[in-house]
RNA sequence: CGGGGAGUAGCGCAGCUUGGUUAGCGCGCCUGCUUUGGGAGCAGGAGGCCGGGAGUUCGAAUCUCCCCUCCCCGACCA
């Protein structure tokens, strides 16, 4: 008796799918208005471990934060002319407030870069003030047309950290390190997603910068996910917001600036990249919970046990849960945690009791072992390594599956239609642009023959990673 | 914002074409009993201004108009 599937089958309708996960483990819910989201305790725990995790790297590479107002002036936004022109479309402007019409709008921020901006003016003074690394962790809004949970929103959250620096090789270097250091590093070795790392074409830089580079990782459709950039400013908003100072032969100088930033998006990413057809895929790194041990049956001994095992797993520094939930189905509560993405499951029945093991199976590849009860911290220590390192392999087989060489733009969109193409830049052009425009297809960015990040998009050589993209 | 589809119980849907007793079904939820090694079974029960507003009519979930929201496909983005 075939039961129907937890979710929409993923080859079957993907957005359903990501619909039906987003509502089945419980993550977020659409909010009253248009655009807006809800999330859960569970999504807002993933968010949580991300910000977690991601922080410490920021705070690692010398970034102190701090927190700007979410209302900005509108003359703010106009004082760097890209800026304001990339972002009006989206701008949502308070024009009423306290019962009256304001002298002057203000908006809600899209990003920072110009109230951050105006502070730095105030604050630099000298070459010793610098660098300035800043960063701060809130809310945006970017009123969005066409809304997904987690992926576009339009209000989310979001780290953006803003740099002054005295040269343009500081500031490129310092937007090069938050590149590697913490963004793709995190995803990597947390979120176990292999991005490529990259810079965008002009056309699909922010706007006021002057390079734009990015981790890009695959979904498992095939299609592209922007989880993080970060760019270098010039002295676009230095020039704007009065960023100057004196350098040490008593000369005034114009700073450098950088901005970088991750948002909720990587939720988006996380699901998708490593979603099933069972549900969610976490990485035992970034799992709220890590390990739930399940007791079987009601059966008094069988709990006891289980709340031992519990504790000695917490103890370790696995983030357990205890599911002693009996009332429930066995089956309905397996389905239950394989939906939320827990890596480990660590079952024990009165089988297992009297046989003086306990089963440990994985989420990601479904395998079980049985483990001496006596022994279960070290056994399912492996298997967290283990599932961290397999499912970013796996992750990495299939992009690279996925990713045709071609020679040209043609033959990227025939092949980029279920996955990703490469091709050399020097083929595309802005002409081959357009024509990958028409079929819902990017570049998604531009990377060295040896896949490394490009000095400028000026380089001979260079690759583009062409596909489609949310 | 353009094209297409859809809003009826928490979720998924039927009913609408051809207006007419008390608006149904599955899942979920509550209570009880039996269950529990991969989405349990039986019995009883709660839950609806039929997306919102205006109209047509003796009478509207059903017909007309406006608005809102969601999903899919395009143009814009973290």
């Amino acid at each position: 008796m075939a039961k129907p599937p937890v979710l929409t089958p993923q080859s079957e309708d993907f957005p359903r799918w990501y619909q039906d996960i987003l509502n089945k483990a419980e993550l977020a819910d659409n909010g009253p208005v248009r655009g807006t989201m809800v999330i859960r305790p569970y999504g807002y725990a993933i968010w949580e471990q991300m910000q977690a995790q991601v922080d410490a790297r920021i705070k690692a590479a010398g970034a102190s934060n701090a927190y700007f107002p979410l209302f900005i002036p509108e003359s703010y936004l106009k004082r760097e002319a890209e800026h304001v022109e990339g972002f009006s479309p989206e701008l949502a402007v308070v024009t009423h407030a306290g019962g009256k019409q304001l002298e002057e709008p203000v908006v809600v921020r899209p990003t920072s870069e110009t109230v951050i901006g105006e502070s730095m003016g105030k604050w630099i003074q000298s070459w010793r003030d610098l660098p300035l690394l800043l960063n701060q962790w809130a809310n945006v809004v970017r009123w969005e047309l066409r809304p997904r949970v987690f992926l576009r929103t339009s209000e989310f959250l979001w780290q953006e950290g803003h740099t002054a620096h005295a040269t343009e090789a500081d500031a490129a270097a310092y937007a090069r390190q938050i590149l590697h250091e913490v963004y793709e590093d995190f995803m990597v070795n947390v979120l176990a997603l292999p991005v490529v790392v990259g810079c965008k074409t002009p056309s699909e830089r922010f706007a006021g910068a002057t390079n734009t580079m990015t981790c890009e990782a695959m979904m498992g459709d095939g299609k592209a996910l922007q989880m993080g950039t970060s760019h270098e400013l010039g002295q676009n908003f230095a020039r704007a917001f009065n960023i100057n100072y004196l350098d040490d032969t008593g000369t005034q100088q114009l700073a450098w600036t950088t901005s970088w930033g991750v948002s909720t998006r990587m939720v988006g990413g996380l699901i998708m990249g490593h979603g099933d057809d069972a549900g969610l895929r976490l990485p035992p790194r970034l799992a709220p919970v890590q390990a739930v041990v399940i007791a079987v049956r009601d059966d008094e001994a069988v709990i006891a046990r289980c709340r031992e095992l519990a504790a000695e797993l917490e103890a370790s520094g696995v983030r357990t849960r205890l599911d002693v939930d009996t009332s429930t189905s066995m089956g309905r509560r397996v389905t239950d945690w394989e939906l939320k993405g827990v890596p480990v499951r660590v079952e024990l029945g009165p089988r297992d009791l009297a046989a003086g093991e306990v089963t440990v199976t994985r989420r990601d590849d479904g395998s079980r072992v049985a483990a001496p009860l006596d022994g279960v911290v070290p056994v399912v220590a492996e298997a967290l390594d283990r599932i961290q390192a397999d499912m970013l392999e796996r992750a990495r087989q299939t992009r690279v599956a996925r990713t045709v060489p071609v020679a040209t733009v043609d033959e990227a969109i025939e092949a980029a239609a279920t996955g990703w193409a490469t091709l050399p830049w020097d083929r595309v052009g802005a002409e081959g642009e357009t024509a990958l425009g028409a079929h819902a297809m990017t570049v998604r960015c531009l990377i060295r023959a040896d896949g490394a990040v490009p000095d400028s998009v000026d380089e001979p050589d260079l690759t583009a990673v062409v596909g489609r993209s949310y």
